[in-house]
RNA sequence: CGGGGUGUAGCGCAGUUUGGUAGCGCACUUGGUUUGGGACCAAGGGGUCGCAGGUUCGAAUCCUGUCACCCCGACCA
């Protein structure tokens, strides 16, 4: 059986002979994307666009539910802008994108492609806001960002991305803080519940918190490879854009006060994350909840019985859209109905419907679950009910499964030596004390390439032991991985 | 940016050692037979061999340079 399945799927590398190659593999395949002649830059072709889309519309209903308003800031950022802040610009100038002409003109000022919009935003907010009656501002945009990096894989590190930016002013700490904290979570339960991927939110650490910030929040998921991976990040940037930019209020008491600021992103990178911890040798397994298509129809139609059946599938398909289904036919009469399973399954649609001549005379037709291959027979007329049934099932089901997945590869010690070995050969995360200190967490990371990915959240009451490294008195329960 | 690898038809590869008419499988086109896990037969189409120089009567093959991609390391959503 295993031979068997090996070769249905002969295009794609199995994960454990070549993890890198099997995702390349799957998103070449199942034609999500494809490179583009710019270096560090691909095409998302229709199929993971429209799966960006879904996923976009998802979290653009819950940004808006929590009072934020969409608009677009300009691509262009004065670099005069981008240098006032010292850290930020810091963090940024390595991987930023310059334009120096405009047309055959020199300018007098260089224009930055923006890397994220902080600081024109700022330059905004300082226009816009004058009392305390124009707080707080929420925005949101959705746009594409550019950074030059250095080494790029598709979607989880490409010179442009697209994203979605959240930038927030308010009163004081307090509100920023509740904003910050607020947005990750919307995250958390985005990701969790729609993209069916378990994640640890947490705190960053002083030396991976954003370039300007004065906290970092973060979820991180663990791919299938033992790799974890940053899926959101929220940032508390106190009031150190405020005093750069002059953005300042005058309050009730009649004092003037700088305004506390935020700003949060997801980006594409997420698509990643949704290949590398649901995929499978076969190829991509997405979460009903954003799939493109929810269910394929393939109808098996031998000459004899070809008009009935595909009467009746169209029957089906009309009555599955009726029911709300994404749903989709491949009458296609150049491909093998085996042929079709297998190029589906590739593309992760969660459930196929099966129908042919043998079903139309039992009044049934064939479910095939993706996350597990099972098999179904449900009567016709049990369909519209069974299909939306089922989706929500497997939607359950994937989450399930990735949080077992999370849980069998959480490891947790403060020996340092059974650290090493873990890193090196199990992977997956490992929950250590750490006394906090930045040559601590940097000896570590020179030594087994594992970072700390956050302080979370679920630890905090938890006592820490003594600091994996020094042995000194531990502050904080920390997840450690190596990551992308 | 360092170390390693690969560039030959849309994809996967052989051919390069020893220079001599550019091949194989899949995919594609046409016709026919097929259809419950990548169907079969027949006939076709498609390549300035990554790019640029050089050596030679003659270069995919030898020499020099260059570019792209992949893997592994330093920076990042």
């Amino acid at each position: 059986m295993a031979k068997q399945e090996k070769e249905f799927v002969k295009e794609i590398t199995p994960q454990s002979e070549d993890y890198s190659q099997w995702y390349l593999d799957v998103i070449l395949k199942a034609q999500l994307m494809d490179y583009a002649p710019v270096k560090g830059c691909m095409v998302i072709r229709p199929y993971g666009y429209t799966l960006w889309e879904n996923m976009q519309q998802r979290l653009d209903k819950r940004i808006k539910e929590t009072g934020h308003l969409n608009a677009y800031f300009p691509l262009f950022i004065p670099e005069s802008l981008l240098q006032k802040e010292a850290d930020h610009v810091e963090g940024f100038a390595p991987e930023v994108a310059w334009v120096t002409h405009g047309g055959n003109e020199k300018l007098t000022e260089r224009l930055v492609v923006r890397p994220t919009s902080e600081t024109i935003i700022c330059e905004m907010y300082s226009r816009w806001i004058q009392s305390y009656r124009d707080l707080p501002v929420l925005i949101n945009q959705w746009c594409n960002v550019v950074r030059w990096e250095k080494t790029t894989r598709p979607f989880l590190r490409t010179s442009e991305f697209l994203w979605q930016e959240g930038h927030t002013a308010h009163r004081n700490e307090e509100e920023a803080e509740e904003e910050t904290l607020k947005m990750l979570e919307v995250y958390r339960d985005f990701v969790e519940n729609d993209l069916a991927i378990p994640v640890i939110a947490g705190r960053k650490t002083e030396k991976e918190k954003f370039a300007g910030a004065l906290r970092t929040y973060s979820i991180e998921a663990l791919m299938s490879d033992g790799k974890a991976l940053q899926a959101g990040t929220s940032h508390n940037l106190g009031e150190h854009f405020a005093r750069v930019f002059d953005i300042t209020y005058l309050d009730k008491d009649g004092e003037l006060k700088y305004v506390w600021q935020t700003s949060w992103g997801v980006s594409t990178r997420l698509i990643g994350a949704l290949i590398m911890v649901h995929g499978d040798d076969r190829g991509l397994v997405l979460p009903p909840l954003v799939a493109p298509t929810q269910v394929i129809i393939v109808p098996i139609a031998p000459k004899k019985a070809q008009a009935e059946v595909l009467a009746k599938a169209q029957e089906l398909y009309n009555e599955l859209k009726e029911a709300g289904v994404r749903v989709e036919m491949d009458d296609r009469e150049e491909y093998s109905p085996g042929w079709k399973f297998n190029e589906w399954e590739m593309k992760g649609v969660p459930l196929r419907l099966e129908i042919g001549p043998r079903d139309l005379q039992a009044g049934v037709a064939v479910l095939a679950r993706r996350d597990t291959g099972e098999k179904e027979t449900v009567a016709l007329e049990e369909l519209a009910e069974r299909v939306p049934a089922l989706l929500t099932e497997i939607q359950k089901n994937m989450f399930a499964k990735a949080k077992r997945f999370m849980e069998e590869n959480t490891h947790r010690t403060d020996d340092y030596e059974e650290f090493k070995q873990i890193v090196a050969e199990k992977r997956g995360f490992v929950i250590s004390s750490w006394c906090g200190s930045d040559a601590c967490e940097q000896a570590i990371k020179e030594e087994t390439k594992a970072t700390i990915r956050n302080i979370p959240f679920h630890l905090q009451d938890e006592k820490p032991g003594n600091c994996l490294y020094c042995g000194k008195d531990g502050k904080h329960l920390v997840y450690f991985a190596r990551s992308y």
